[in-house]
DNA sequence: GCCAATTTTTACGGAATCTTTACGTTGAGT
DNA sequence: ACTCAACGTAAAGATTCCGTAAAAATTGGC
């Protein structure tokens, strides 16, 4: 009988972090499987099939990095990073490799429950996809390509509206400078990150009800942008 | 003086199809061009621009269904087969190229007049049901090919209202520069994106209130245009 | 073949958008 | 508290895109 749980894979070595792990989903209701190398994990992912895997990055054997591009070759399943503050740098690989989302070492178990939530929402999202998009007062229709802030029309540049939309192919989610970069301006301009600031405070100002304490369009310090639809 | 009548195009290599055909159309009050070969046929498509196009199946050279996705690759116009009884099968291989309908050799006129006319109408009919388009003060009748502004007649050339035509076959919604060139012009104009700055200002001169402030047919800069019916 | 309507070509000023440049601010780490 | 890197902000500069007008070429009807 197929059980209506949503399954997660957890690939981490330290002892205590699964045993964290173990008893919040159980408690959540999930079903948890563990994987103690970066070996075994490439490998349940393709048996167990799970709606979601976290992958710890300072793994003993291979790479946590190797571990999401196996897993990527072959599956769009969310994947979520555990990093270390000191792995600041894997952390972006990782996201560019294709992880969705990242928690830092130690976490709180609220936050990381989020992050699982958001990231399966928007796996379920993709196939079905809905092309409105509410935050906050604004409304943005990605079909129709208008947006409105309340009751007044909000008027978009093309630059404007991609970069929105890239955002929103990942709603909830974090999405690198480079992603967001290749995306909207090209491989060329993987470097431009000021762009980013620039367009994302255009953004701000249509949308947000205070640009300065942006409540939707997040920073994520280092990393990228990250657009949130609920409080 | 413009030709208000609707143009079809006739794929057919058999000069006794032909004759008929086009004595039965031009006394229907439609304007007819003629193919005598598959190549050809997919030419005409893109230099006549036609209404509508009825393609036999069994031609010489290249066959009827690699003419309909030729035409297809660019241009949603109606378009419908001629089939022999023999040709069942091609004929589902047809509608899957995109045409719209069928009629089994012998056909008798009456029917064939019956689909095209059917197949004209729904052509012309926008994503909410009719085919009578009201903007402002504007009244387009895009079946009946008439247009008025408040009580006054307003004459359309045929360009003038085949674009008109496709952004009303999208209505609220952006139609790239790209879509309406290939719709309106043909394939190979696609980069001629003057022709659209010089139309719309005819129709807005036609239609809007203040040609300058346009509320209906507006330009969305970088992507193409959108008629908007509500304010 | 000629005429009128229409389409296409050509030219240019102005607006919208994108890019560049410069400087102020914040916040994490020491 | 200091420092540096990343981020936010502002505004000018460059570029692309759009609107407008008018002339030239084409087309279809007679």
């Amino acid at each position: 009988m197929a059980d209506p749980r949503p399954t997660i894979l957890i690939v981490e070595d330290e002892p205590e972090i699964r045993r964290f792990l173990r008893a919040a989903f159980g408690v959540e209701d999930y079903r948890v499987v563990e994987s103690t190398t970066g070996r075994r994990g490439s490998i349940d992912a393709g048996t167990h099939k799970p709606d979601l895997a976290i992958v710890d990055l300072g793994l003993p054997d291979v790479d946590g990095i190797e571990v999401i591009r196996r897993i990527r070759a072959w599956s769009p399943m969310p994947i979520i990073v555990l990093s270390a503050r000191v792995q600041e740098r894997s952390k972006i690989e990782a996201l560019d490799a294709g992880a969705d989302d990242y928690v830092t070492k130690p976490f709180g178990i609220g936050e990381l429950l989020a992050r699982v939530r958001a990231a399966l929402r928007h796996a379920v999202r993709t196939d079905s996809g809905t092309s409105i998009l509410r935050f906050g007062t604004a409304i943005v229709d990605l079909e129709k390509r208008t947006a409105s802030r309340g009751a007044d029309k909000v008027h978009l540049t093309p630059i404007e509206f991609r970069l929105l939309t890239t955002l929103a192919k990942h709603l909830g989610l974090v999405v690198t400078h480079r992603q967001l970069l290749a995306e909207v301006w090209g491989p060329t301009h993987e470097r431009d990150t000021h762009y980013l600031r620039i367009y994302m405070k255009q953004l701000r100002e249509k949308f947000e009800v205070d640009p300065v304490r942006p409540r939707h369009l997040l920073t994520e310090t280092g990393i990228g942008y990250r657009l949130v639809t609920e409080e």
